[in-house]
DNA sequence: TTATCATATTCAAGGAATTGAATATGATTG
DNA sequence: CAATCATATTCAATTCCTTGAATATGATAA
């Protein structure tokens, strides 16, 4: 990207810079089990079905721009979104494109170490 | 971007593919430059300050997308969002990201030679 | 049919994002 | 403090995006 562009273009590039952090896959994923609340990084990892340091380099990335917040509670740590309007920016992505409603579980069942899971019922 | 993702991933591919199209300052301003109908490359060439073989490119990467139409008219080619739904999206995202107003103009105002702004008023 | 107008395309170089692999950190328990 | 747990970081290779430069296209008017 460029450093300058005109005083009409200059004012989007914050915008920009924000919706790259939406244009992957799996952050978009991410964000979206994030809909619900905190979750620990062993969570995303059960219900992604993704390597842990795969899904530990997507949280930095969402981290780094202020997207999301870390709190550490004895081995784990919870992510939880810091910004709340990107969920009405992610709700119109969902109405202006077409398809299937992704899975909130991987096919089988999601088998979840972490102690939210595992304490009361929850997903 | 993988091929393959899990199933609860691999819905929000589509997604990020829209949302590429937005990750782009020039691309946003020309979007929202279109919210009030559509306009000429030559409109868009005075107000957004930029060669026209750029914006051009641009906007072969919103056609070819499948988000705007161009509409030929002796000389000028109009162009004009298809997909509305992407308004609601950009409104979101002006939400999010605190920023100046983007200018409507260029400094000095704006000399557009396009027959739109030459024959009635407008900008 | 040639000149001119508005717009489009192609190409190539540089820069940024993605992702696998390997490994590091730092809290907790024994 | 040593082992183990959950999580984080670094690095490098590949792929993808951006953008300037040059040039092509296709409609119109003379």
């Amino acid at each position: 990207m460029i450093d300058e562009y005109s005083d009409v273009v200059q004012p989007y590039t914050a915008q920009a810079q924000l919706l790259k952090l939406l244009t992957h896959p799996v952050r978009l994923a991410i964000l979206n089990l994030l809909r619900d609340g905190e979750h620990c990084v062993c969570h995303l990892e059960a219900h992604l079905g993704l390597r842990q340091a795969y899904i530990s380099q997507q949280l930095m990335v969402l981290r780094e721009a202020g997207m999301i917040q870390d709190r550490r509670d004895g081995w784990n740590v919870f992510y939880h979104v810091t910004q709340p309007g990107v969920f009405a920016v992610l709700a119109a992505v969902r109405e202006l494109v077409p398809q299937a409603e992704p899975a909130m579980d991987r096919p089988g069942g999601v088998d979840c170490p972490c102690p939210k899971c595992n304490s009361a019922a929850s997903s």
